[in-house]
DNA sequence: GAACCACGCAACAAAAATTGTTACTTCAAA
DNA sequence: TTTGAAGTAACAATTTTTGTTGCGTGGTTC
């Protein structure tokens, strides 16, 4: 796989399930199309469920389902929901013992949490109804 | 480090430059600075400078300095200089032979590429000079 | 109740990406 | 000619990500 596989791999998923949103799924199927496995399938979505995008039931019939309308998940759900910041503002570990060091750290991470915000807002205008198949 | 070590480095590095222009500063100071050696400055440096943002000279007193003007180079002159798409579209190689498949990948690509636009666009928007220490 | 089938999770292995290091070359100034 | 800087390649070490196995838990179905 790639970089950026998890955000891949979640979006595909959905974007599967927005076009049929009543069918369960079970992290097999959804690894078999995705081209991996069952667990990393369940260590993403897991994830996502946490967020509360997507319900798991365990059982025979059991299997993945969205929690909510695909138009009322939006592409910044999901870029939260797996925590991936893209831009990573620096360590609250190594903070510089000069101040002038300090001052420009806080400097370039103010301008990139802005960044981040925006990137952010962008995605929410996204919902996964819209990369549906179908 | 850390992830985004690159962009990070890029940024403190240039921070600093776009404070004092006129300074010639070696990749051994400038690694002292980042916490980081002499080589790794290098491979990031060299980057940026094949985007056309520093120049570098050889020689005793040699070094890096800006290429032109702080509030000429902007966030996203140095975010592709870097080459980090962040959001990474899908590889070209891996084209799935089911055609619905295709068609929601390059559905889910299409998107990702938008937003990575607006993500540029935004970047654009802040230049070093933003960032400089003093 | 017994068999089955799904997720949950932890521990570990493997692979990939990133970063660090060493050694050497090239080039220019002193 | 010596010195000090980047350029580069090769390699090592580290970190991150992904893959795998095994077992546990909780439902369904028979």
């Amino acid at each position: 796989m790639k970089r950026n596989s998890r955000l891949s791999l979640a979006l595909h998923t959905l974007g599967h399930m927005a076009s049929a949103p009543d069918r369960v799924r079970t992290s097999a199927d959804i690894a078999a199309h995705a081209g991996t496995n069952p667990v990393v399938v369940r260590r993403v979505l897991g994830r996502l469920r946490e967020a509360g995008l997507l319900t798991s039931e365990k059982g025979h019939a059991g299997g993945w389902r969205l929690a909510r309308n695909p138009s009322e998940i939006s592409l910044a759900d999901v870029y939260l929901a797996l925590d991936e910041r893209l831009v990573a503002s620096s360590d609250e570990a190594d903070t510089p013992s000069c101040a002038v060091e300090r001052a420009l750290q806080k400097r370039v991470s103010g301008v990139l949490d802005e960044i981040e915000e925006s990137l952010v807002a962008r995605l929410a205008e996204t919902t996964i109804a819209e990369i549906r198949t179908g």
